[in-house]
RNA sequence: GGUCGCGUGGCCGAGCGGUUAGGCAGUGGUCUGCAAAACCAUCUACAGCGGUUCAAAUCCGCUCGCGACCUCCA
């Protein structure tokens, strides 16, 4: 099967065929959280996004080396000249606690939701702390490169003289150079110490009580948000490499930036293309912690928040993210959730009775054979285009229905050949598991000791076939309620009844 | 104010010039002891007004509504 990707530049604002820069290799660079607070849903839908393309292109043979940073230290609350303060600081502050006590301690919390939710690691997660010492260096780079100039023991980039050499600021995010400049007129009173309003710090001198800081050239100080990133990814990935992903919103300032500060020390752009997921919206408006419009992942899955009616498993919200495209903002709403609830149980349901369904043997090749090829194709070209996993959902629900079928008798195996058939079972639990990376939440066993439970199960199941048998229906019933009430479903089929939990 | 994007059927959500998206919900059937599940069929669409085209949800213009970024946010 050939596969070639094609993926929505930003750069560009087009799709463009992917060719990595060193064939079966690719460098992805996304930018990870700022652990200053828990992790809230935007967050996750972020992360998730990202996770399904790094998996589809890990399935497609590529060997992915994905580095997700943790940002530690220089995101500031408002802005330099206006006093702001770093995020960690002002939390370690508030909660009286060492600076790298609330950093491990939000960053630990971190990793747990992204293993709730399935989300893989990457394969470098590194911190700015880390890293300052590189960070001096590239401030530095950029000062020889001219691109950028000491304030007080501050270090500023100096945009206007980057974008009027360089021609590149404003592209990524779509900003007018000229609007850049002519912005100084207005704003010169509330500069401070930058030349130009759109100059931004990369290194910062700390005030005496700050919390976190590191001697430099320049002034015992930090080193400004953004610079981590340009730092950590030219380190791990190179000078260029292939895709940088990140929100929506981080494309201005900090991907901006970001460009900028390679420029400025190596010469040219980062990445080669650059991917922007888009918004988990509730209630039609941004998700975000700043305003009160936010619903963590905890009151998710307990089902306390006024926005929803029940709980939500955390599949389910994956499953609800798969829903929609990651370019795309989402609308988180109780009745979507619902739908995407009863939807992701049809599907594992559908893919638990595929994989105990064997091909009967002795079959020959019928329309329904070259369907199920056709839809298993699909699925693999909507995944091509741009990550399209609501289109890939679509085709295999469309598989669903041959398989319910096929089991129910209401399509004949006689037209699928054994092949097709194993062909299914093995891209079902590829698409499921290993590219849109869901875990079957409702099998009837797992790792702590089930076998039990399997057993009960079908004694129970067995003595109400028994009670049918002998038209007992008020035995047969009462056993059904009563497992009803114990959220595990009966479903009466041809060969049997089945159950499920949930 | 500047920049960008969006408005699809009861709900969510694809689509980006001609074909059934898909999920959930509804309706009618099949199956079933009944129910559930499943299968089949089916009803609600492209914000409004113009234009381009043989053909527009899809392109262009205007109007209305909404959102994001421009300040910290994934």
């Amino acid at each position: 099967m050939k596969n070639t990707i094609k993926l929505y530049n930003s750069l560009s604002r087009k799709k463009e065929v992917f060719e990595p820069i060193n064939e079966g290799f690719v460098g992805m660079y996304v930018c990870g959280p700022t652990v200053y607070s828990d992790v809230h849903l935007g967050n996750c839908r972020t992360f998730v996004s990202f996770d399904i393309i790094y998996r589809y292109l890990v399935h497609l043979g590529h060997k992915v080396r994905y580095v997700r940073n943790i940002t530690d230290v220089g995101h500031l609350v408002g802005d330099v000249d206006t006093g702001g303060e770093d995020k960690i600081a002002k939390r370690a502050r508030l909660e009286k606690l060492e600076p790298m006590e609330v950093v491990q301690k939000y960053m630990n919390g971190f990793h747990d939701m992204m293993k709730i939710f399935n989300v893989l690691p990457p394969s470098i997660e590194p911190r700015a702390t880390g890293h300052i010492p590189e960070q001096i260096k590239m401030v530095q780079d950029i000062i020889d490169n001219g691109f950028a100039y000491e304030q007080n023991g501050s270090v500023y980039f100096d945009t206007p003289k980057f974008a009027k050499e360089s021609g590149v600021y404003g592209a990524l995010s779509g900003r007018k150079i000229e609007d850049l400049i002519a912005e100084s007129r207005d704003d010169l009173k509330n500069q401070g110490e930058k030349k130009h309003p759109s100059d931004f710090a990369i290194w910062i001198k700390a005030d005496p009580t700050h919390l976190m800081h590191w001697d430099s050239p320049w002034s015992v100080g930090f080193p400004g948000w953004h610079l981590e990133c340009s730092v950590m990814s030219t380190k791990y990935l190179g000078e260029k490499f292939d895709i940088h992903g990140g929100g929506n919103d981080l494309k201005f300032p900090h991907h901006e930036n970001e460009v900028a500060q390679n420029h400025g020390a190596c010469g040219h752009a980062p990445a080669k293309y650059w991917l922007h997921g888009n918004m988990l919206l509730m209630n039609g408006r941004k998700m975000a912690k700043s305003d009160g419009n936010t619903i963590t992942p905890e009151q998710l899955f307990t089902g306390d928040s006024p926005h929803i009616s029940k709980s939500y498993s955390p599949m389910v919200l994956r499953f609800f993210m798969l829903q929609s495209h990651y370019r795309s903002t989402l609308d988180l709403t109780d009745d979507a959730l619902l739908a995407a609830e009863k939807g992701y149980r049809r599907l594992m349901e559908a893919n638990q009775t595929l994989q105990g369904l064997n091909h009967p043997g002795n079959a020959g090749e019928g329309d329904l054979d070259k369907e199920i090829n056709q839809l298993i194709t699909q699925a693999y070209e909507e995944m091509n285009d741009d990550f399209n996993t609501p289109k890939a959902l679509a085709r295999l629900f469309e598989l669903v229905s041959k398989v319910n079928g096929l089991k129910g008798g209401q399509l004949s195996f006689g037209e699928v050949t054994e092949a097709t058939w194993n062909n299914l079972k093995t891209t079902f639990q590829i698409f499921i598991y290993n590219i849109f990376g869901l875990q079957d939440e409702m099998a009837a066993s797992d790792s702590n000791g089930n076998g039990v439970l399997d057993g009960l199960m079908n004694l129970i199941l067995d003595m109400r076939q028994t009670a049918r048998v002998n038209k007992d229906w008020g035995t047969s019933d009462k056993i059904r309620d009563a497992l009803k009430e114990l959220e595990i479903k009966v479903k009466d089929g041809k060969e049997g009844s089945t159950w499920t939990v949930g």
